[in-house]
DNA sequence: AACTAAAAATGAACATGTTCATTTTTGAGG
DNA sequence: CCTCAAAAATGAACATGTTCATTTTTAGTT
């Protein structure tokens, strides 16, 4: 619900924790202003009054700046689901998207860094897989949520599906803003409100076999992605 | 057809051509064997018999060995594209990415550092963007004929907004791949056998005018992030 | 107060991507 | 064969992320 590292093993003293603390917000605020890119670990130190193997002392790499930030978002995401109104599956999922972009604009190079790192699995900086599995669990149960609370909620059989699709999708619209070059991302906002029309289909779609079937066909495939397991289950 | 830096302003000497060929074979050779992150300029360089700056002479930074090479299977892919045999799109679309992924396997952790680099648009590596706008408008095309030339081609209307959607899926395949941590990415064999099933509505599908309308929708969001323009329809 | 082991903090050293001033080679013209 | 400018090639130097051996501080115990 705060801050940073989630499931660490080590226990941090109070004195650390406000260290640590004060090094990540000089961080960001640096690279807020900035940049990240242009903001250089020894820049980080100096800034904070502190030396550069201090710095190295909290976070590991510089991402993990970043990873913090991303971690207090993602825990964010969940209290902002709860805090929904009534409406859609659609409804609900474009209102919390555009809220939470628009939370992550100032920060939107950090995560185009981060997702950069991310997406290199030798950077030791894992947003899906293993560690991250806690939180992943818990934004999902959001998700599930987020379409069990709907006016147009599906079937039972079909909400956890579709919650497992709308958090993939989610992921989805995160890199496709980070890359938007459109001014004011309105490529995004377009693709907001476009998902938003075909989710208004989803109850009418899903009582057809052939849809229900696709959808958890998907899920499958998802989970695979997610989960990063073999999936003994190897096709169909 | 052949390889590298598409629409570069400087022509090079024969002789050039070839350093630069050996430099970048020894290159790709060396991210085979010993992986891209673990290898250095310092090791390229003398894997190449030539100094340091000498590499950098032809390669102005070391994820442009990668791109060199994404240039060269993006050009392969419209050939790819014509050798297709006669099959619905569904079966085009699995036919062609199914090659395509197969053929890029030894590469995939070069594509990742590659994806990396170019998730960064400050790294100056623009896959889409710009530069490519040949290679794109290129590859657009290939996906054209391969939706035309299907057994269920839709009505010329969608033809190129379909085509549009594919290239987009394409490259979310490939992202899908690159980050498929489940064994032999047999999540992303079944993604693509997915997209078979549900491509192999489309026909039937784009008989409904909502289902139109949201394709062209689609495209028109499709074409806004792809040309990185502002796109001055704002929304609707 | 003295002692001490753990925690906190330091900064020099390192690795590697990148730049650049300089040198060597090449090849066309006289 | 000589000249010389352009092309090719060199390697030292730099910037910055990262590591690590070392020093300083902290806090609990005697």
């Amino acid at each position: 619900m705060t801050q940073g590292t989630p499931e660490t093993a080590v226990e941090l003293t109070e004195k650390a924790q406000h260290t640590r603390q004060h090094i990540l917000d000089t961080a960001l605020s640096l690279f807020v202003t900035n940049g990240y890119e242009a903001t250089t670990l020894r820049d980080i130190a100096s800034a904070a009054d502190c030396s550069l193997g201090l710095a190295y002392r909290y976070f590991s790499r510089k991402e993990e700046f970043v990873l913090a930030l991303y971690w207090q978002m993602a825990a964010e995401t969940g209290a902002e689901i709860a805090k929904l109104g009534a409406g859609t599956v659609g409804e609900r999922f474009d209102a919390l998207m555009t809220g939470r972009l628009k939370d992550a604009f100032k920060y939107r190079e950090c995560f185009q860094a981060l997702a950069a790192a991310a997406l290199n699995p030798s950077s030791g900086v894992n947003v899906l897989g293993e560690q991250a599995a806690g939180m992943r669990a818990e934004v999902l149960k959001g998700f599930s949520i987020l379409v069990e609370g709907a006016k147009d909620a599906p079937r039972p059989a079909e909400a956890y599906p579709l919650a497992m699709l709308l958090y993939a999708a989610h992921f989805a619209v995160i890199l496709f803003w980070l890359y938007d070059r459109t001014t004011s991302q309105v490529a995004t906002w377009n693709l907001l409100y476009l998902l938003h029309t075909v989710l208004g289909w989803q109850h009418q779609l899903l009582l057809l076999p052939p849809a229900r079937e696709a959808l958890k066909r998907t899920y499958r495939v998802l989970k695979g992605f997610f989960e990063g397991k073999e999936d003994l289950l190897l096709a169909l």
